[in-house]
DNA sequence: AAAAGTGATTGCAAAATGCAAGCACTTAGA
DNA sequence: TCTAAGTGCTTGCATTTTGCAATCACTTTT
């Protein structure tokens, strides 16, 4: 599936594996949106990803070893999983986000996430890992006691909705 | 040549830009290679491009607006320099390389450039598009006695050549 | 038994890629 | 002036990847 080592830089490494629209769009799904399962991630796509598309993503993944599959009997619900790899993967995101956020326009309420992101500094992001950590690989929280990073997420989603429109419910998670 | 917004979020609205490997490999060479000409980026490309996809990446990476295109005349030798958009791509590159560094392995020689940036933390980080902006905007470095992070990167190259090998010349930039 | 839900696979047209060759032009050297 | 080398591309063309709709084999629910 993948035998393409084009060169042993760092960079190029992190590209062989992120360097696809998909792969980075599905990574982020399942980690801001909490999808884990096939339908799940083709029911919500924002951008649209196409089933065979998703299928082959996943299986790239999960061999680059960012994914985990539990294997279940065929026909039966699969989840899939972040690894303490894909986990790690989110301060790209974070990156990303904030050149987004500043070099590019989009709808107000998609920003309000990567806006948060941005203003809460290495520190949320640490929580936000560990709070992946939780959700996936089932290690509890470091500070229990902290409200979770999704939920203020969440909240600044919300009131952001509510600011712009009339008040829909959710639309993401 | 790129009419594709296929959702308004920060993150993707990134990686419809810098989604594609060749995309961030042209600008990791531009950035760290400091390569200003096409048959510089061919030349020396560690992952080999084709110059039909070198040229489709410069134009498209132009009209995005992360880079500049002096308008020499025909048949003379062009300048590309990276803008603003640009250099703030440095911090994800920095966040690609520490997630490569830590999740795959590659030759120790091209590891060095990554680790010394991850090591040098944020100041680091922000010393080295200091030295961008110089370069490409000519624009003066706030702290001009400060030795440029160029220099600390190629000594600390250099150095681990030197360990690794006999000690071969440079080899980049 | 039927219907709905699961994660995919298949067929096919369109687009992107990779490779070698060539092009129109300018500059440097004899 | 003639030649050679250097400039940034463009062009063909075979191969691969993508995107889209339909379908499959299987399980669960009704």
């Amino acid at each position: 599936m993948d035998p393409s080592p084009r060169s042993g830089c760092a960079i190029n490494a992190a590209v062989e594996v992120l360097g696809d629209p998909w792969s980075l769009i599905v990574l982020r799904d399942i980690m801001f949106g909490n999808r884990r399962h096939f339908r799940e991630l083709i029911a919500h796509s924002e951008e649209g990803i196409a089933t065979n598309i998703l299928a082959s993503r996943l299986k790239q993944l999960v061999a680059a070893g960012l994914l985990s599959r539990d294997d279940a009997r065929r026909g039966q619900r699969v989840t899939y999983s972040l690894t303490e790899a894909g986990i790690q993967v989110l301060p790209i995101m974070v990156a990303l986000g904030n050149w987004g956020l500043a070099h590019r326009d989009g709808e107000p309420r998609l920003r309000v996430r990567a806006a948060l992101l941005r203003d809460g500094g290495p520190e949320l992001v640490a929580a936000m890992m560990d709070e992946l950590r939780e959700l996936h690989l089932g290690i509890p929280r470091p500070d229990p006691d902290t409200p979770r990073p999704s939920k203020q997420l969440q909240a600044a989603y919300q009131t952001a909705m509510r600011d712009a429109t009339g008040g829909l419910s959710d639309g993401d998670s």
